[in-house]
DNA sequence: AATGGCATGTAATGTGTTACATGATTCG
DNA sequence: CGAATCATGTAACACATTACATGCCATT
C-alpha cells in the first residue's frame, strides 16, 4: 500500500527525477498549501517506496557524510501512480483550526468576536497574494494551457487555492454582518 | 498545553455537559467537515482535560461495564477556552487528496482526466447538499440569528462548509473547461 | 431472542512534527 | 572566514486510525 505522502512524491518524481532535498524544497513550494511534509517524513517514505519497487535511485556525488541519490520512478512506480489516479478520491477529512475557533463564538462579546474574525480576514488576504502570485508566475509559461504539461495541473491547483481563498472572504464579509 | 482536539470538546462541553459517547457523536454530526475524531482519542483526552483541570465529571449511572460518565467544564476550563479563541489563529495546514491526485492529472489523457474532475464533482454535489439541509435544519431554530445563542457558530461552520463545496463546483466547471 | 444504540476503555499501528546530528560546497 | 545552501539521515514525541474488548437496556 501506498500513502498519500508516497504518491505525492511519485507524482513530483513523475515530473523530474531528482533528490530527497529538492523533493523536500518542492513540496513546500508548490504542493505545502494542499500537501505539506518535512524532510525528515520524505527520506523514510523514498526508502519504502524504493523497497517496494516504485522508486529507484542512483549515487550523484556527496555533498556530505552520506552519498547524494538522486531517485527516478520505475515503470512499475508510474504504473501504480496512474492506477491511483482514477480511484474514486477519498472524502477529504478538513481539519480547519478556524472553524474550531468560530465554533465557539458565542462565547465571546461582540467586539471579541469581530477581532477574529478581523484576524482570519488578514490571513486570508496574505494567503491570497501569494498564490495569485504564483498563478501569474505560472501562467508567464506557455505550456500552462496545455494539459499534458506538469505546469498545468500545477495551475489548475493554485487555481483552487484562490478560489477557497475567495470564498473565506466573502464568508468573513457574511459573518461580520451577522455580528454588526 | 491543551490541543486542538482538547479546544474541540471544551467548546462542545461549553455548550452542554454531557459524556464522552455523546461528544463522539456530536462531533461526527457537528463538526465532522472541519474537526473529526474517534472515540479512541476522545475518551484519554477526556480524562487529560481533566488531570488538567479543565473538565470534571459525576458517574450518571451504569449502562454497560463501566460507569457512565456526565462530563461539564470547570471555571478555569471555560477561562482556558476563551482565551485561546482570542489567540492568533494557526495558519491552516491543508490536506487535500483531491488536489494531490489534480497534481498529476497531466499523466492522464483528455477522457480520462475528465473523469477524475467529474468523480471530483460528485463527491462535492453531495456534501453540498448534506450542508444545505444542516443549514435548513439551523435556521428553523430562531436563535440562529443571534450572536451568543450556540446555534448562530454552528450555523456559521455550515455557512463555510457550503461556500467551500460551491467554490469547488466552481472550480471543476473552469477545470472541465481547460480540458474540453 | 436478536438487533441496535448507549457507554467506556485499551492496544497496535500509522502518520506527522520537532529536535538532534553531520559535513561538503559556494558566495560574499 | 562565516553564512547560506545542499544533502541525508535518526530519535523522540504527538496526533490519529483501526481493531480488540465488554456489557447493559430498549425495541422489534
Amino acid at each position: 500500500m501506498i500513502s498519500a505522502l508516497g504518491h505525492a512524491l511519485l507524482g513530483l518524481l513523475a515530473r523530474e527525477p531528482t533528490t530527497g532535498y529538492r523533493l523536500t524544497r518542492l513540496m513546500d513550494r508548490d504542493l505545502a498549501y494542499f500537501w505539506a511534509a518535512k524532510h525528515s517524513q520524505i527520506y523514510p517514505e523514498l526508502a519504502r517506496l524504493e523497497r517496494d519497487g516504485h522508486v529507484r535511485h542512483t549515487v550523484v556525488g556527496g555533498a556530505g557524510p552520506r552519498p547524494t541519490k538522486r531517485y527516478e520512478l520505475t515503470a512499475d512506480g508510474r504504473r501504480a501512480l496512474v492506477e491511483w489516479l482514477a480511484t474514486e478520491p477519498e472524502p477529504t477529512v478538513e481539519r480547519d483550526p478556524t472553524l474550531l475557533r468560530v465554533s465557539s463564538l458565542w462565547l465571546l462579546e461582540r467586539e471579541a468576536a469581530r477581532a477574529v474574525v478581523g484576524r482570519v480576514r488578514r490571513l486570508s488576504t496574505e494567503r491570497l497574494a501569494l498564490y495569485e502570485r504564483f498563478a501569474a508566475e505560472f501562467d508567464s509559461e506557455p505550456a500552462a494551457s496545455d494539459p499534458t504539461a506538469p505546469v498545468f495541473a500545477t495551475r489548475a491547483t493554485v487555481e483552487m487555492g484562490i478560489r477557497s481563498q475567495r470564498a473565506r472572504l466573502d464568508w468573513c464579509d457574511w459573518l461580520d454582518q451577522r455580528l454588526a
